[in-house]
DNA sequence: CTGTTAGCGCATTCAG
DNA sequence: CTGAATGCGCTAACAG
C-alpha cells in the first residue's frame, strides 16, 4: 500500500511529516486535538468518553462533546486495544462457506455479539488446516478477548497456542480431539435417530446412509443415530448401505450417481447434512428418479434452502438463534461452564420423505 | 461475519467487566523479553522480525530467532497497527449473507488477499442501512488500509467518512450514487440481454422478469438488458410482465405464487438473480408447473448451487475468481484506477432453459 | 472535580 | 553493525 508522497522534496515545511502520509489528508483527531479544543485535559476526554471512572462536570462534558462533534473525532480503535489488551472483536473460525449450514450457523452469532457491542471477525479457513492455524493465531495475536470455534481439525500446536493465550474459546457444532473449552452443540446421535425412525414410520425398510469421511464428529454421530434406529426397528443391515461422499453438494451428487443406479431395493435415504441430501436430489432429478415416491429423503441441519429446495426437504432443523445465543453468552458473561451444552433441535417433515 | 452493534456507531463505549482476564495466565512475551534473552536490544529483534531496515548479523540474527522460538513469541498485531497506522486486515463489507451471491463473491477476494499475506474482516450489514455506516467506520477505525465493499446503499453521511480518512476503497458489484473509488463489475445489462436473447432463439415471445426493488442497482442494469432484447426482437410489451420481488428466494417463491396462477400465456421467465430463479422453480414445482417445458427458466449470477438445483439452472456466471484477484490488485498494489473495471462473463446453459 | 503523566508493545531514528 | 530513546493514541493511576 504506501501511498507515494510526491512532495518528497520539502523545501522547509515547518513540520516535517512523515512523507508516507498524503500531505492532504489531514491527520485523523486525536484525544489531544479533543482536549486541547475543549480546553480540559486528554484524562478528560477519556472519562467523557468512556463514561468513567472518574466523574466529570457537566459542563465540562458538554464542552468535551462538542469538540468531538466539532473534530469529527472518532478514537482510534488499535490504541485503545493495545492499551486494554484486548479487542472489541470476536472471532469466528469457520471451516468455509461451500456448506450454507456454517453461514447459517454464523448469522446468529454476528447477531448475538452484536446485540453485546462486539463486532465479529469471520475467518474462514477454507477447508485448509494450515489456514486453520493461521487464522486462528492471527486472531489471537489482534487481541481478540474470544473465539466461537466452529470447524477445525485436531491440531495439538493450535491447542496449545490457545491454551497458553488467555482467549476465551467456545466450540459450536464439534469440539475436535485435543482442544478444551465449552462446546454448544445438539444430540445429533438422538435426532438422527429421530429422523430414522420416521423413515421407518413411512414404511421403509430398506434405508441407505449418505455421510462424509467424518467419523468422530456430528456426522460420525449422525450415522450412528441412524445405525441405532435400524438395530431398535430390527432392520440391521452392514455398512453397504453407507454412502460416502465428500462434503459438498457436488461430490454428494457425483457419489450418488453409481449408488443410485445399483440400489433398486433402496427405498430411502437418511443424509447426514442437508447439503448432501441437495447433492442426492440434484442426481435423482438428472437420473428421474422420483422423490418421494420413488426414494424418500430425510435431512439434517435445516438450513433456510431446505425449505425451498424442488422437492422440500424434510430435515432436523437445528435451534441456530438459540447456538447464536449460548455462544455469545458463554464468550461474554460470566457463567458456569459445564463442559458441553445441548440444545434441543426440531424435526420438520416436508415433501422429500413423503408427507406432503 | 461480522455484524456491528449499535455500540459499534456510538463514539464512547460500556465499560464493561472483562471475565475473560485470567490472572494465572503469564504474560505474553514482547519484544523485550525476546531481546533479553537473546542478549540484545529490542531494535534489533525488530530488524529481524521485519527483515529491516538495518542489517542484522547473522549470529546475532539467529540467537533471536532461537529466542523467539523459545519463548513462543508472537508480535501484538495491535502494537503494530497502532505504531504503523495500518492494519493487516482488509475490510469487506457485505449485504449479507441469505443470498448465496455474496458468500459465492468474498471466497475469491478472501484468498486474493490471502495470497498477499492479508486477512479478510467481514462485515455484515444484513441488509440494515444503519448497519452499514456502523461497521464500514469500525472498519475504519480499525485501521484497515483498504475496504473492498459488495453491497452498500447510498449514504452521504459514509461517503463524508470514507473520503476524510485515508482508506482505500473498491466498490464490487455496485457503487451506490454518492461514493467515489474505482468499480469491479460486469456489464449487467448486455449479458442480459444475452439471456433473453437466449430464450428468444428456443421460441419464446412471451417472456417474463423477475426482479426486486433496486432500479438503479445491478437488478435495474438486467432489467434493462431484458427490455432490450425484447425490444430488439418486436417483442416489446409493457411492464406488466415484470414480477417484483424481494431479494430472497422465499420472497420470491411468495410473489411467483399469484403469478404463476395467471401467466398462462407467459412461457419463459428471466430472474435478475440465482436466488430469484430459485424462488421461482421452487413455486413451480409446488405448483406442478414443468420447468422447462412449460416454463423455461435463466438466471444471472452463476452462484454454484445453479450447477445442482432441480432442473440446473440456465444462467450468466459472473467470473468470480477474476473479480477478487481485480479487488485485490486494486486494494494492495499502485495501479492506474480507471473508474470502472468491467469483466467477462459466461453464460451456461443447463436444463432449466430447455437446452438440456 | 480536573490536570499530569506513565506506560501498553512495537518500529524507527539517532547516536555510538 | 548495535543500543538507547522516542512516540503511535489511548487509559488510568496519581497528584492536585
Amino acid at each position: 500500500m504506501a501511498a507515494a508522497g510526491c512532495a518528497a522534496s520539502s523545501i522547509g515545511s515547518d513540520r516535517a511529516e512523515e512523507p508516507w502520509v498524503r500531505p492532504d489528508k489531514p491527520r485523523r483527531p486525536t484525544v489531544a486535538d479533543v482536549a486541547q479544543r475543549a480546553g480540559t485535559s486528554t484524562a478528560v476526554v477519556s472519562y467523557v468518553l468512556n463514561d468513567g471512572p472518574r466523574p466529570v462536570s457537566e459542563s465540562t462534558r458538554s464542552r468535551v462533546l462538542a469538540a468531538i462533534d466539532e473534530l469529527a473525532y472518532r478514537p482510534s480503535r488499535s490504541a485503545r486495544t493495545l492499551r486494554s489488551r484486548h479487542s472489541q472483536f470476536i472471532g469466528l473460525v469457520m471451516p468455509g462457506t461451500i456448506d450454507p449450514y456454517y453461514v447459517e450457523l454464523s448469522l446468529p452469532i454476528e447477531q448475538a455479539a452484536a446485540r453485546r457491542g462486539h463486532l465479529v471477525m469471520i475467518a474462514n479457513s477454507d477447508f485448509d488446516p494450515a489456514q486453520e492455524v493461521a487464522i486462528t493465531s492471527a486472531l489471537i495475536d489482534e487481541g481478540v478477548p474470544g473465539i466461537a470455534i466452529a470447524g477445525l481439525g485436531a491440531s495439538p500446536s493450535l491447542a496449545r497456542l490457545i491454551e497458553a493465550s488467555d482467549v476465551r474459546v467456545v466450540f459450536v457444532h464439534h469440539r475436535p480431539e485435543g482442544y478444551t473449552g465449552p462446546l454448544v452443540a445438539v444430540d445429533d446421535r438422538r435426532w438422527a435417530r429421530h429422523a430414522v425412525e420416521h423413515l421407518i414410520g413411512h414404511g421403509h425398510t430398506r434405508i441407505a446412509c449418505l455421510g462424509h469421511h467424518d467419523d468422530d464428529g456430528p456426522v460420525g454421530a449422525r450415522v450412528s443415530g441412524w445405525r441405532d434406529a435400524l438395530s431398535a426397528a430390527g432392520l440391521a443391515h452392514g455398512d453397504e448401505l453407507i454412502i460416502r461422499s465428500g462434503v459438498d453438494r457436488l461430490s454428494a451428487s457425483a457419489a450418488a450417481e453409481h449408488w443410485l443406479k445399483e440400489r433398486a431395493d433402496v427405498t430411502a435415504v437418511f443424509a447426514a447434512t442437508d447439503e448432501l441430501a441437495f447433492g442426492l436430489m440434484h442426481r435423482a432429478g438428472v437420473l428421474g428418479i422420483a422423490i418421494p415416491s420413488e426414494l424418500a429423503v430425510f435431512g439434517f441441519d435445516g438450513v433456510s434452502a431446505a425449505a425451498t429446495s424442488v422437492p422440500e426437504l424434510s430435515t432436523i432443523v437445528e435451534p441456530f438463534a438459540d447456538i447464536g445465543e449460548r455462544v455469545a453468552a458463554l464468550l461474554f458473561e460470566e457463567r458456569d461452564d459445564p463442559k458441553d451444552h445441548q440444545l434441543e433441535c426440531r424435526p420438520v417433515y416436508r415433501a422429500s420423505c413423503g408427507c406432503r
